[in-house]
RNA sequence: GGGUGCGUAGCUCAGUGGUAGAGCGCUACUCUGACACAGUAGAGGUCGAAGGUUCGAUUCCUUCCGCACCCA
């Protein structure tokens, strides 16, 4: 027995591991011309986070994918870092302003940046520590930021070229905006989400007094901005109208009854209040028709001056008032109530108001083909394979993507004007003071980009790009990206986007998108629904090995969302404690033996367990290859619990021999080394107590060793197997005492049951074994196969409980015959199923009527 | 409106063209010399519905129903 492992497994090793494998840079990467190599970023996270339990998954994955690539021999390399988060990251420095009773503009750009800096240094590590404590093995000396100087120039250089090629501009489009983050946002920072609100029938009338139009609108404030009326060119209710001036109510504005294919004949009325400077569809209608734009809306929310009498007003107060007043000149035709889906801040959830505002564009429209065709054929690799056409469809579907912010925090564009020539240029240059053509001073933009701007060189920009490194070269394209599907647009996308137009390569060769974490019963995790978990405290509780192991066993291949549950976390934990406990008493057997040699000589048990080995090697080294980790850890973890702890370990108690010893090592080692890319720290710890000085990580990948396999002994182990847990069954349902030996009878050869006598004595405590050939009276029976095991017991046999024994075991053969016979009775199976599955179903047949026999044979000597 | 995914044991989920498996939960027994974070035995399912393909469908196809998500 080896003392020196404890009864229990104590994950407080964890800690030790972690620190230890940065401290001794295992996973430092250093370029090894001609070795291959296998790279890969990390989705940098926000700097101002912590982790959750999403990141968790993706880590986790990550994780064993370079774990696993690391012990097959490549040289990895897993870059971490954060990313600087504009808007979220200014947002919180902003609250912490805000609770001195100061805004940013209160102190001016140059200090609040300095503040974002300092909240940076002090809390932006947080994320960092908690990836080590995880287990990451990312290569620390390549930490990045998204915000250093080399990413920054990265971004420079990114925009000036995207710049001088035209791809991207500037102007006045209708933007979604935050009145709240007071910022421009793109397409897809807005959320939409279903709203009870009203329909307001409002009545506009006709310039000479001949009646009014009816328009139903979701949005009334905006009507003070109306510059006309709109229906659609055919509709049989305003034949003869459309070029009519209505006077708009509330304002005295006369506007023009038009007509535009885009209105919906089936909303409301038919006719709809064009307001161009305030909804998108009604500013492509504005176009068409040569209409001003009216804006009524500030960029702070409030009503402006051309609102009139509502100027200063907040919108939605505005709402009120205005229906309220049309209500009172009696043009209020009716209210209905309407579920409409209103568009809201990804950050910070405020209503987004459409304006139109003069921001900056990426072509992406002028871009798509070479990201498309990326794609298409397959040079980027998207897996599972059905986001390849979600990713296509938006493509096909693409739109300019709006980038400038009007935030502080964040790269700020690089493009200045000349104040004497009014020159307009992007440049790379960190500081920029004279014009190039004249020399005269310069303005620079007071915007900021996107972060998705600066996420989206990630891929490269962390190798040194645009310098052409070495790193560059050896590293980039990388071999994998790991995220979630909620960012395949945000970010892999606009990475691709990026990737092909400024380095001319794929950023990845292959991306791997995993689902979200969801909580036990599937329902989207949320602090407002409080049914968040927060993986730190899972570590501390159960381990991080645990926690890994509660995400990466319930993958998919599919990539579906996954439930999370704590039992799972439970069961994590119990599975690294069986872990331990088996290698402890492995170890504790093997202290005085000598297991250095592989011996010429098995058992048939030795070889049964070798054989599944063997399967389950190739079987999970499969699975990684098709990225299926859900998959591949479970069958490791089905062969580990299941074969060796439940049955090879225990048959191994059983006169063990030198074969026996050498198994026992060899099967634990090739299990943790399965196993260590999914739970690092059990595995790591086991090994080493092994007395092993390396790292686990630093160990090959198991190779095939065919010539252990044996599928005949792994048939014999099986009827061993199905015997014992016959015995079993049956001293539980009859009531033996766990400690009272049996005496069993075998009706059956002894040239196949002797060899395995033994572990049957030991696994059904079973003392005398005697071989007969006929039946033996006063016993009860267990028929296993083609055997039937007798157990004499003393006092009488309850003659009723085995009848009903063998009755349910005879029904339950019996109905299986049945299945079996109607399908061989079938001339069409017969001459159409493959002649191996009919000569399959014959023997299975022949098998089972040779059992059926015996139960029957055992039932009518029951009677007599 | 367009698209995607999912409906299998009480719960959470694997899975396969040849009458279904796990974990948790449940019942009974065991602190048996690695582990009670464990072991042994057991109960529990017309694999969402209807058609079709097939010798054979829980598995492939179609439609429908329900749930979730994405896009417009």
């Amino acid at each position: 027995m080896n003392n020196r492992m404890e009864p229990q497994y104590n994950p407080e090793v964890e800690a030790y591991w972690s620190n230890k494998w940065k401290e001794d840079r295992v996973f430092a990467s250093q370029i090894e011309p001609g070795k291959p190599r296998f790279s890969m970023v990390i989705p940098p996270p926000n700097v101002t986070g912590s982790l959750h339990i999403g990141h968790a998954l993706n880590l986790s994955i990550q994780d064993a994918v370079i774990r696993h690539m690391k012990m097959k021999g490549l040289n990895v390399c897993w870059v971490p870092g954060t990313d600087h988060a504009g808007i979220a990251t200014q947002n919180v420095v902003e609250r912490d302003l805000l609770k001195e009773g100061i805004s940013r503009h209160d102190i001016g750009r140059e200090e609040f940046l300095k503040r974002v800096w300092d909240w940076k240094e002090k809390y932006g590590n947080t994320i960092l520590n908690q990836i080590t404590r995880l287990g990451c093995g990312v290569d620390w000396e390549r930490l990045r930021f998204t915000m250093d100087p080399i990413c920054a120039r990265a971004v420079r250089t990114a925009f000036k070229r995207l710049f001088d090629a035209g791809l991207i501009y500037k102007g006045k489009y209708l933007i979604n905006w935050c009145p709240r983050c007071g910022t421009a946002l793109s397409d897809l920072e807005v959320v939409y989400h279903e709203e009870q609100s009203n329909l307001w029938y409002i009545r506009y009338p006709f310039e000479d007094g001949k009646g009014f139009v009816v328009v139903a609108t979701t949005r009334p404030e905006t009507m003070l901005g109306d510059t006309a009326v709109a229906v659609h060119p055919e509709d049989p209710r305003y034949q003869g109208l459309v070029g009519k001036t209505l006077v708009l109510p509330l304002v005295g504005r006369r506007i023009p009854l038009i007509a535009d294919e885009v209105v919906d004949p089936e909303f409301g009325t038919g006719a709809v209040k064009v307001t161009p400077a305030h909804d998108p569809t009604d500013f492509e209608i504005g176009r068409r028709h040569n209409l001003e734009a009216v804006q009524v809306v500030g960029f702070d929310g409030t009503m402006t001056d051309a609102a009139g009498e509502f100027s200063g007003l907040d919108r939605f107060v505005a709402r009120q008032q205005i229906v309220q007043k049309l209500a009172e000149l009696d043009l209020l035709e009716k209210v209905e109530p309407y579920v409409h889906s209103v568009g809201h801040c990804q950050r910070c959830d405020t209503v987004v108001e459409p304006m139109i505002s003069d921001q900056w564009f990426v072509k992406l429209t002028e871009m798509a083909p070479k990201a498309r065709e990326a794609v298409a054929t397959g040079k980027v690799q998207i897996v599972p394979e059905r986001w390849a056409k979600v990713y296509l469809d938006w493509i096909d579907n693409i739109r300019d993507w709006c980038i400038s912010r009007q935030i502080w925090w964040g790269h700020r564009i690089p493009v200045y004007t000349c104040t004497e020539c009014g020159h307009v240029f992007a440049s790379e240059e960190e500081e920029v003071t004279s014009c190039p053509k004249c020399g005269g001073p310069v303005s620079q933009e007071e915007d900021v980009l996107d972060t998705w701007f600066s996420s989206a060189l990630w891929p490269f920009e962390v190798f040194g790009w645009p310098e052409k490194t070495e790193d560059l070269s050896y590293y980039y394209p990388t071999s994998l990206l790991v995220t979630g599907y909620d960012i395949l647009f945000f970010w892999v996308a606009r990475m691709v986007f990026m990737a092909m137009h400024l380095t001319d390569q794929v950023p990845f060769e292959k991306v791997y998108l995993h689902g979200l974490v969801r909580d036990e019963h599937g329902q989207k995790m949320s602090k407002s629904k409080g049914n968040t978990v927060d993986p730190m405290e899972m570590i501390d509780e159960y381990s991080a090995d645990a926690l890994r192991y509660a995400l990466v066993s319930t993958l998919s291949l599919g990539g579906q969302d996954i439930n999370f549950s704590v039992s799972k976390v439970e069961h994590g934990k119990n599975f690294t404690n069986k872990i331990w406990n088996s290698a402890r008493y492995v170890l504790g057997v093997l202290e005085d033996k000598d297991v250095s040699h592989e011996p010429e000589q098995f058992t048939v048990v030795d070889q049964y367990i070798l054989t599944l080995l063997e399967g389950l090697k190739q079987g999970v080294t499969s699975s990684f290859e098709e990225y299926d980790f859900g998959a591949a850890l479970r069958s490791i973890e089905e062969f580990y619990w299941s074969e060796y702890c439940d049955w090879y370990l225990e048959m191994s108690k059983v006169n063990p021999r030198p074969s026996t010893y050498w198994t026992l090592r060899y099967v634990l080692e090739e299990s943790l080394k399965l196993l260590h890319p999914f739970l690092p720290f059990v595995t790591q710890e086991v090994w080493s107590r092994m007395g092993k000085n390396n790292y686990l990580v630093q160990e090959e990948w198991p190779k095939p060793r065919l010539h252990l396999v044996n599928d005949v002994a792994v048939q014999e182990v099986s009827k061993v197997k199905e015997a014992v847990r016959g015995l079993r069954n049956l001293r539980a349902e009859i009531g033996v005492k766990p400690g009272q030996q049996i005496s069993v009878y075998v009706e059956g050869s002894q040239e196949q049951w002797h060899e395995f006598e033994p572990y049957m004595r030991f696994l059904a405590r079973v003392g005398e074994i005697q071989y007969v050939t006929g039946h033996v009276r006063n016993a009860y029976s267990v028929v296993a196969g083609d055997t039937v095991f007798y157990v004499p017991l003393e006092g009488l046999v309850d003659v009723e409980a085995e009848r009903k024994r063998l009755s349910k075991k005879k029904a339950e053969l019996e109905s299986q015959i049945r299945v079996y016979e109607n399908r061989l009775n079938n001339e069409n199976f017969l001459s159409k199923a493959p002649r191996e599955v009919v000569e399959k179903q014959k023997e299975e047949l022949g098998a089972l009527e040779q059992s059926l026999a015996l139960v029957n044979r055992r039932l009518e000597e029951l009677e007599g």
